[in-house]
DNA sequence: CTAAAAATTCAGTCATTTCTGAAATTACAA
DNA sequence: TTGTAATTTCAGAAATGACTGAATTTTTAG
């Protein structure tokens, strides 16, 4: 496998876009070349094609593999261990819309119900505006959750379904 | 205005959450704050509350205002600055999504176009499977790009009312 | 088992981002 | 104007995050 000049602009630029949504640059990079790769890959194999450190590629191995993004590929009279990654784009786009989830917006959820519990509790009397803005807040990141649980408990046909409804769901705002 | 210890914890986990999602500490704390406050605050205020640098805060403020998520404020007889944000989830929520959008997703949508268009002219021949992987790409991506110019320029009562309609939308699917 | 290969860990280094304080600029009241 | 308050800028300090290389652990072929 060699990386060819759009490979190389394509994980250049996935890299950077990671680093823009708080995922680090490395990950990201070896995220992008598993997918254009299109075949399982050695971590030495991405030493050489990234340019980075063996020990940056197994760190950033196991974060992948913490998302659920990549898996282990054992290959007969082979003594590596190979990775892969889907290749179906709505199953990454699922899989990462789980984690988020997970790790940053049903904590968000918590925390805004124990915000209004409390305020309710001691502040909302002295400031019932602030309360019903906490309030407000707390609805939005309610339905956001709501909307990112239903849509990833979604199996990936029906997800690229729903997506491609942009039309007649627009329609019904009318 | 006096910071109760919910609006610190908010404004604490609003800053945190900041950094998951790429945007600086600082600048998501003072939106909280500017969020719970209800009313418009100083510079200086925000130093007291928050207990950052002066220079912080302005430059803070700069990154809010290319946002386009606060206003400036002027009070009569009053010579400082006041500092304002939307108190409109739904219409922060455009907000923001605006500006990624115009930041980080248009920007993606153009690379991926170059890099099917260059595959295509050079490289689809040699590996086939990987020029359709680009192009599925390439097609979520701009699903995605349509969702969120669609979305964004809806009037935030309309994107309100879009996010409600949960129940109705997945019964679509069915 | 043993030895070599592969993978992982982690302390320390390097790079980037964030934050600060001093200085410069701007705004405005007198 | 002039002087003072307010704001902004920016060079450098501090903090954070990313990456490396050496050492350790794990795996497996013989």
């Amino acid at each position: 496998m060699e990386i060819t000049p759009v490979m190389r602009k394509f994980i250049l630029h996935w890299g950077e876009m990671g680093t823009k949504w708080g995922i680090n640059r490395s990950v990201a990079q070896i995220h992008a070349l598993l997918y254009l790769a299109g075949e399982p890959l050695t971590a030495d194999d991405m030493v050489e094609h990234l340019e980075i450190a063996r020990s940056n590629v197994s760190m950033s191995l196991k974060e992948l593999h913490s998302w659920g993004l990549i898996r282990t590929v054992h290959r007969t009279g082979e003594r590596k261990e190979f990775y892969e990654t889907q290749y179906d784009v709505w199953e990454l786009f699922r899989i990462i819309l789980i984690e988020r989830q997970r790790r940053e917006i049903d904590p968000t959820v918590r925390l805004l119900d124990e915000c209004v519990d409390e305020s309710a509790a001691h502040e909302a009397a002295a400031d019932p505006a602030r309360h019903q803005r906490l309030v407000a807040m707390q609805n939005f990141i309610h339905l956001s959750a709501s909307w990112g649980h239903r849509t990833s408990s979604l199996p990936a046909p029906k997800m690229r379904k729903l997506a491609q409804l942009g039309d007649t769901i627009f329609r019904l705002l009318e």
